[in-house]
Order: C-alpha cells, then structure tokens, then sequence
DNA sequence: AATGAATGAGCATTCATTCAT
DNA sequence: TATGAATGAATGCTCATTCAT
C-alpha cells in the first residue's frame, strides 16, 4: 500500500531522468547542476536522492539506458552482410537520437571524457553490445568480406566512435548536416572501406614531397 | 626593465602550459584544478594569473595552440590533389600527437563538449584552418576530383572530428590500435570515400527486413 | 474506535522505543536518523510522528523512561542509613542497566552533554528523582552520619554523575571492568568518603614539590 | 618568502581553534557548525580548510591539544606516593580546566561520547599519558600502597573518567561546585579508596531488605 | 493509523579568484 | 613578479518533517 502508484513513481523518475539528460547534455558529468536537474523537473533537490544515489548513478543510469537501447537494436538486426548488418545497428542508433536528441548529445558527448576516465563503468554497460558487434565484423572477416589490418574489436571501437562523431554533427545547431545524412555516410566513408574492391591508385605524400 | 628575463617569463609560461595540458587531459575543463597545475608546474597558484586571466583562457591558450599548430600544419603543404593533401595535414597532425599526446588528448576529448558548449570561441580558434581546409575541399569539389553531397564546410568538419576520433582511440592505453595506424584508415576509410570509383553496390536494408 | 487496539498502539510505541534507544545509544541525539529507527523497528518513517512529536521527544520519552524507572528505584527504598540507601539506589540504577543496556548508555553517553545544551529538560524529568535523592542526603548530613563541605543537592548530582562514569566504563565492550563491580566500587569510593573515620593522612602536594 | 609571517598563521590558527572549542563544547561534535566557528574566528569558512582538512579534524586537534596537556601534566610530577601523585596530575589538571574552561568542557562532554565511537583515535592520543598512569598505580599495588580488586588499567579509566565527571559538574553555570573542590574531593571520594584502614562496616544492604 | 514520497533548509566541502606582502 | 593566505559563492548531499493517499 504504497502512498502513490507505481505509475507516478515511474512518471517522477522519468521526469528527472528527462531533466538530467538535458543538464548533461549541455554541461556535461562535473558542470551539471543537481539544484538545476531539480527545477527542470519540477521537483525538490532532495527528490532526486529518492530515486538515484548520487550524481554518477543518475548519469550512468543515462548512459546505461542508451547502452541498453543499442544493444537492444544490436540484437533486432541478426541477418545479412557484415556491411549490413553494421548498417543497420547505425539506422536504428540514428533512431534512438532521433527519438532523444538530449539522450544522444549526453553519450556522444561524453564518450571520449568517460572512455579515458571511467572506461571500466562504461565498457562494462556495453559489453553485452560490443561482443556482438565483434562477432559481426568477425564473421566478415572470416567470409572475405571485410578486409582489415585492425582486429574485429577495434573495428567495433572504430566504428562506434565514428558513428558517435557523426552523429555529434548532426546533433549541432547550425549545422546543415542531419540525422537523415549519417547513415549513408558512415556506409560510404567508413563500411564501405573494409569491403574488396578496385582501389584508386594515390601517390603516397612521401612522392610528392 | 623587467625584474626577470624575458626567457625566465617563457620558461615559466611554458612550464604552466605544460602542466595545465596535463590536468585538462586528465579531468577536463570543468573537473581541473588550479592547484594542482600550480603545483606541477613548481610555482604558486598565484602565479597562473600573471600569465593568464582565468581558468578558461589557459584552457583556450592551450587549445589555441593546437589550433595554430593544425594550421601551421595545413599551410605547409599546398600542393598535390585535395586528398593527398588532406592526408598530408591528418600526417602532420599525427605528428603533433605524437610529439605532445597530453595536448592531443585535451583537444580529441574536450572538443565534443566544447563544440556544444562554447562553439563561438572554438570556432574563432581554428577558422582559420577551417578556411584553408574548405578551400582544399572545394578545390576538390570543383576539380571533380571528389564527389559528395555534402558541403566543403561540412566535410571539413567531418574530417576533422574523424580524424580526432580515431587519435583518441589511437591515445587510449591498452589498445592495439596506435597513432602509426591512423593516417591510413582515415585513407581508406573517409577520404577515398569522397573519390569517384566503381562502387560495389549494397543492397539496401530495406530489401532484406 | 480505534482502528487498532490499544495494545497494538502500545506495541508499535514499544517497538518504536527500543528502535530508539539503540540508535541514540550508538549515535547519539544530534547524529541518530529517524528512518534507521524506523526500519530497525519494522516501521515506516512517517509512523513515528504518529506516536512522537519530533526527533527531542522521542530522545526525552527514551531518556524519561529511565529517569520514571530511577525514580522508582528511589522510591521502592526508603529505608536504612543515608548511605545504604544511595547503595541501594546505585544496585537498582545497575539492575536497570543490565535489563537495559542500550537504554543506560543512552543515558550516561548523551548526560553530560545534555546537562550543558539542554539543562532544563533534563532537569524537569529528573527533578522528583534528585529531590528525593537530596532527602536522603540531607537526612544523612543532619544525622551526622555524612560529612561534607558540599551542599546536599551537588553531592546528589556528584553521586549521580559519579555513578553514570562508573557504569559507562563497566558498558564498554573489551573491558574487564564489569556491571558487577560497579556498586562495590561506588560503595567504596565515592560513599564511604562522606562517612566519618580516622583519616589517613597525606602530605599535601605543596609539601612536596 | 610566505605572504603572512608565521606568527600570524599562528595566530589565525589560534584563532580557529579558540573558535573551535567554544562551538564544539556547546554543540558538540555532531552539531558544530563550520559557520559558526569561522564567523567567531573572524574568517571566512573557507580559511577553516587552510589550516584543517575536515570538520573531524579541527576536533580532534582540540582534542589532542587538551591530551598533549595532560600527558604533560602527567610527565611534570615524578615523584610521592601513588596517591600523592595522582592527586598532583589532579591538580594539574584542573589547572588546565581553569585556564581554558572550553577545552576542557569539550574533553569532559564529548569523552563518554568518542569513548564509545571513535575509542581508537581517542586511544592513540591518550595512549603515553595512561601508561604513564597506569605505571603510576602499579607502583602503588605493588608498594602496598594501594589495594583494588581492579587492575592499573582500569583504576587508570576510572580515575580519569571519575575526574571529567567532576570537573564537568564544576564548569556547569549555576552550580555551587567550583573548580576548587574537585581535587579535595577526588582525593578524598576516589583516591582514599585505594588506600588502607580501617573501613567503617556497613551492613549489606542484603542484610536489610 | 500507517505509509513513504516529497520537501527544503542546513551543512561540509571545494576551488577559482583576489590581494597584501 | 611571485607568493600563498584569505575569500565566499557554489554545490552535492543529508535528513527531520510534512502530508496526500
């Protein structure tokens, strides 16, 4: 017999879980303000200690529900070429920040910040995904279709962190770049690299130098 | 008459830049402190304001010099084709990570959240590389030599953040991917992307699901 | 008609206390927190204010409950010398820790601090309790059975303070000094001084150095 | 070349303390208020921080000051009887109590307190000064001077627990019992316990009820 | 009466910035 | 110019108390 429903509970947390995707969109982990997260909100500062610990719990909470929706479009998309199959996880990821532009700014964001300093918290919410993909790109590996010198892991690396700059563009004011536009680039400027094909000859710099 | 020697007054300019490159690359703007930079450099906390006036503008000095770096870097080579020469400036900027990772690993990690948060000054920094580069793009552009549907302003910034995003990973310890690997991909990956050549075709994701 | 008994009433109160009592023993007043008390007694947060007004009641209904049980070990002895008397009442105030523990060492911990921040309150609960302690004294001084140069209500407090040392250090964990000591101690010690005897003479400091 | 000269950082720091004690010996550890304290010292909050890493800190300095004194005391008065001597780390005592009032009503009403939670710390501060005491009353047992069921140890706990509980009765405002007496009356209510003759009997109290 | 979510005042602590020496 | 003590605004977090259900 709790005082309020499951419901408002859900839609309180939600509220503040809004508000700070939006604080930390725009100041990041250590400038976001709790007491400005609170007025967003509508709630008390006190509030947000109901439902999360601390700063980092509410934030890695963000950053876990984006991880939790990429892998979740991970898993949708089992069939096709490596190259496809990549490209999807990419359509359905420009989804997500298409849906929470807030929720994209804060992981595109902070994705350089939290991989040097709190690697271990974030690869740990990711892993699932990230073993995934690696089997992607290693049964495209292993089938010819992707010719790399970089292991499977790092193509996964590579290729979320190009996603996530791209994407970062897109998500820009001012900019002419948009959601609609990444996909096909990252297929065109990233993908398409690891697939066989008849390279255009380059001079290496070294001969014109 | 100064009571110390120009070459003193750099010295110890330099060695605050040092130092300051060092905690921003570990903590961010927001998350450094004056302390401990004060400390690393062996001088006063003090001592900072006589040679810059706030946090910030230590931070923009030392970004800014990246930035005169990148487009002392862009100047040096005029010659070749658009992608030969956009490889010969990633090379150069290569070179400058290498020579300094601290001050690599500030701009590849804060640029994201600058870039959202303080776009105006960061604009200013690097317009003038951001010219040279897009005239390098159009150049392309119009010498039919690249295709593309995006704008030379645009590509510039791709470039720029695809570049960051892979020294970044090149930066991250334990990882096989390293600064030597860099130029290459962005090769294959993003620049060859913009050249005419037989595309293997992909069928599209809709023509599966 | 209540929705519950009284008896449940007094259950809940009951369990309230004890919750209390071991709180403020191990935290004391200003550092004890309502929702441990609540949990440790089943409850929920709120249910204390049902039965207390406010954190200063509960801590003075837990500190009135053994000043109301001291009291009436006062009472239950109204026999003997002046000095069997108060050692009766020191064997009764023991009996009461030993049933209690928690309970005294809220009493014999927090004393001394409210003696100074709370004077009147702990004064108002124990006044029937010191009053009929002084008459016990001052019974003894006019019979000439005490001697003292202090007035009868300071010995009282003397008695009471001395009393509340012996048992704290008794209540501590890894000691050999026990609850069993503690009457014979006082007894010898503290009472016996006001007794009348040949005194062993010793050398006033100032003869010496 | 420091800004201040050491003898105004001494003097600040006198200061701090000063405040410190006032605001710990009327609210105690718990509800000591850094404001407070800093308004009363003249400083900023912030100024606390330079010369004290924590709240916890700034107490158990005070503290530690008050131990350093009495393990002083301790030290200053070699010689004479058990009783002679402790009656003489009495005196000492209190004379600290009488020329810092504060420090002594933090000691005596925060000790009962950190006895029970912070036993260690306190421990470690008192620790040369209680085997100093203790060697004094083994002397005393093993002379024959003194005789108790209890060992050095504890006669040690008791006699210094017995001494705050007096000194603090004495310090309280609208109290009769003055500094004054304390040591008479140790002497005569603790001390003379120790010491053969010839007892007064006294009828059990089991003999009577 | 019981609940427990919401509240918001209160507080320790941090840290960029100032300024007297 | 260098220093580092002093400052005080800013902020995360706690917790007794309230009150709608």
């Amino acid at each position: 017999m709790p005082k309020v429903s499951a419901n408002e509970r859900a839609a309180t947390r939600t509220r503040l879980l809004e508000a700070g995707k939006a604080e930390f969109a725009e100041r990041g982990l250590a400038g976001a303000r709790f007491d400005e997260i609170a007025v967003a909100a509508g709630h008390a500062k006190g509030t947000i200690y109901n439902y999360f610990d601390s700063k980092e719990e509410l934030f890695f909470t963000i950053v876990g529900e984006w991880c939790a929706l990429l892998v979740d479009a991970i898993d949708a998309e089992p069939q096709g070429s490596a190259r496809q199959r990549l490209r999807r996880v990419a359509e359905l990821d420009v989804e997500i920040a298409r849906k929470d532009p807030d929720l994209a700014l804060v992981v595109v964001q902070q994705m350089p910040t939290l991989v040097v300093s709190h690697a271990s918290a974030v690869n740990a919410a990711l892993e699932p995904g990230l073993a995934r993909l690696a089997a992607i790109v290693r049964a495209g590996l292993e089938a010819g279709e992707f010719r790399s010198a970089q292991s499977a892991d790092t193509i996964v690396r590579l290729f979320l962190s190009t996603l996530s700059s791209f994407e970062l563009e897109a998500l820009l004011p001012d900019t002419e770049f948009a959601l609609d536009d990444v996909v096909g680039l990252l297929d065109r400027h990233f993908l398409e690299g690891f697939c066989e094909r008849a390279p255009i000859p380059v001079a290496s710099t070294e001969d014109i130098s």
